[in-house]
DNA sequence: ATGCATGAGAG
DNA sequence: TCTCATGCATA
């Protein structure tokens, strides 16, 4: 049965107690500020990586730790951020990015030198994830192995060539995603976690967010190869102390329930979910969420590949012509590499790596 | 590497 | 509420 464990009310520390400073943004870019402006001021160990807390005001009680039938109402928790007019008027996703985490400074190893300031000129998508200028995204050119189309939107080829491409520099640089998610920290002032770059890697975010990491992560290329020669001494970013309720563990079985309905309806009601949850002993967040986990995956460059749920246990039903673009935004045609099989696929690469 | 989760922003 | 970017925790 699900179970719903939580976590021990007892680790609230472990917020990386960033501090880039003196980021060479340009200060000509407002909007590049405001996601900076609460970070506490953390004491720049070298050596070892500082613990602060940006909003430590954590309430005493956590929402997990109290109850955990189902029926709540999703309670707000206390917002982390203290900024009093934290406001980005931004379409969010563009280059509103959010910086939930604090940045930190870094010390060697990393090929992050804060050199010349770049105010991250990533102001070329619009918030259509499917703008693909190429008209062919097939068989294109680019025999190249530098190209940087810089300013233009990459094709799903581009990034996937830029994507493994990163891989193998990186590897070969002796980093690992952790490293390289720290290090864009210390570049750009936005940390990223192992898990992003990870899915960078192997094209599982959307194509817009692979659009709009992919500069950052060539910039720290460059930068990587280029200060070639400098040990290593990474920082570890403690987990950060947030309350967060622990992973549920679905059962497979329950899964395989849940993808039958997904099948069925992509977006249930909330009283579908509702039921649906109630038949499967879960809470209706954990119903929502999976759901909503669910059409995300749809939506990355590497789609998991919906199979199996129709054959699974007894379900004679019909094959209905689930429209899973029933999106009334963002869905007018098949994204082009997105939504279809496109070759985007991670089976047939040379080193699937792991 | 990935499953479940959080939260901002937009209806 | 949903989407979307992102990440902790875990397998």
């Amino acid at each position: 049965m699900a179970a719903t464990t939580y976590m021990p009310a007892e680790m609230d520390l472990g917020n990386i107690g960033g501090y880039h400073a003196a980021s060479p943004r340009s200060a000509a870019e407002p909007a590049d500020m405001k996601y900076q402006h609460h970070l506490q001021t953390g004491s720049p160990s070298p050596g070892a990586p500082v613990l602060g807390n940006p909003w430590a005001s954590l309430p005493p009680a956590d929402p997990w730790a109290m109850h955990q039938h189902h029926s709540h109402a999703h309670q707000p928790d206390v917002k982390p951020p203290p900024a009093p007019h934290e406001h980005r008027h931004l379409q969010h996703a563009a280059h509103g990015w959010h910086a939930p985490v604090v940045s930190s400074h870094y010390g060697a190893g990393s090929p992050v030198a804060l050199h010349g300031g770049y105010p991250v000129p990533m102001h070329q998508h619009h918030m259509l994830r499917d703008v693909q200028p190429s008209p062919h995204p097939l068989h294109h050119h680019h025999a190249l192995e530098r190209d940087q189309p810089e300013e233009d939107t990459p094709t799903s080829d581009d990034l996937e060539a830029f994507a493994k491409q990163f891989k193998q520099r990186r590897i070969k640089l002796g980093f690992t995603q952790a490293d390289v998610g720290l290090a864009l920290g210390t570049l750009y002032g936005n940390v990223f976690s192992q898990t992003t770059i990870c899915r960078f890697e192997a094209l599982q975010l959307s194509f817009k967010n692979m659009c709009k990491l992919k500069p950052l992560l060539q910039k720290w290329l460059e930068e990587a190869d280029s200060t070639t020669g400098s040990p290593t001494s990474i920082d570890k970013i403690a987990a950060q102390g947030r309350k967060r309720k622990k992973r549920t563990s679905i059962e497979v079985s329950v899964k395989g329930a849940l993808e039958q309905h997904f099948h069925k309806q992509p977006k249930p009601s909330a009283q579908e979910i509702t039921s649906l949850a109630d038949s499967l002993q879960l809470e209706k967040e954990v119903v929502r969420v999976w759901f909503c986990n669910r059409r995300q995956k749809e939506k990355r460059m590497t789609p998991p590949n919906t199979l199996g749920s129709e054959m699974m246990e007894g379900m004679g039903h019909a094959h209905y012509g689930h429209d899973v673009h029933g999106s009334p935004l963002q869905h007018s045609h098949s994204p082009p590499g997105l939504s279809p099989q496109h070759g985007l696929a991670q089976g047939g690469h040379t080193l699937a790596a792991h």
